[in-house]
DNA sequence: CCGAATCCCGCCCGATACTG
DNA sequence: CAGTATCGGGCGGGATTCGG
């Protein structure tokens, strides 16, 4: 979904990066790109209780395969949301935490979960209604 | 409106940290499922500065496409954040306007913004770094 | 235990054409 | 102007297998 990625590939459109962003969007792109797919959200929320290691990880988050939780931790570390220690012993051990960035972006993700707890009865009502009157989307 | 001030413990609210949403939704999903795609949050932004018509958001939203502008309206209508008038008039005319609840998202939307805005140059220069040591993720 | 590497399917979204 | 209908490519991400 990145933008900025796209922008690299020469298309047919040749469309410029979509990013003159009224004037306020240019690195939120990137945020709602983690925001967006189905583990970030989770694994910081996890992290935001304290260290984990990656099976800790795993079982926390039910559901996730090894692959995108590795792929999700990796994608955190690389931006610097997450710290990563590797302990080289028998069997190895890696353990992951939030570093002060990391932090401040699971406030942010509570807020938002905040906010999604106090309006979801009220979406879901409306949605009731508007599938009600017109059909499915 | 500084985030980092509200930084004392983000979970006294209601209900424990954000545990329940465990895999499945406390509603956070539906929003999440929102904001990671290309368009909602474009739109929203510029539907916080007033009452926009069909083709002055397609014009203030540069590269989105008729299909893509519909289908994101459409959602956000169905959900409640946004009003949909139709005027029967020749041609025809639609406005869109958020509502209350539209509103109150788009201040979220804005905290994200907000975020993002102060740490997009220190997650680059992280990845960066990263890519530079390790190869492309 | 902690990954990397592959295969593969679903759906998101862009492009295009048509309607009232 | 404001949509609808349809086709097709890309890629997110699940399942599985192999390596250290």
């Amino acid at each position: 979904m990145s933008v900025a990625h796209t922008a690299v590939t020469p298309q047919v459109g040749a469309q410029p990066p979509i990013g003159p962003c009224g004037e306020d969007d240019c690195g939120i792109r990137g945020v709602l790109d983690r925001l967006g797919d189905r583990w970030t959200v989770l694994i910081v929320v996890e992290l935001a209780k304290g260290v984990r290691r990656f099976r800790e990880l795993q079982r926390a988050v039910p559901g996730i395969s090894q692959r995108m939780l590795t792929l999700t931790t990796r994608r955190l570390w690389r931006d610097g949301l997450v710290e990563r220690t590797v302990h080289p012993t028998i069997p190895p051990q890696v353990e992951y935490r939030l570093t002060a960035t990391g932090r401040s972006f699971a406030e942010v993700v509570a807020h938002l979960a905040e906010w999604s707890a106090v309006h979801k009865d009220e979406i879901a009502r409306s949605r009731e209604r508007w599938e009600a009157d017109h059909g499915q989307l």
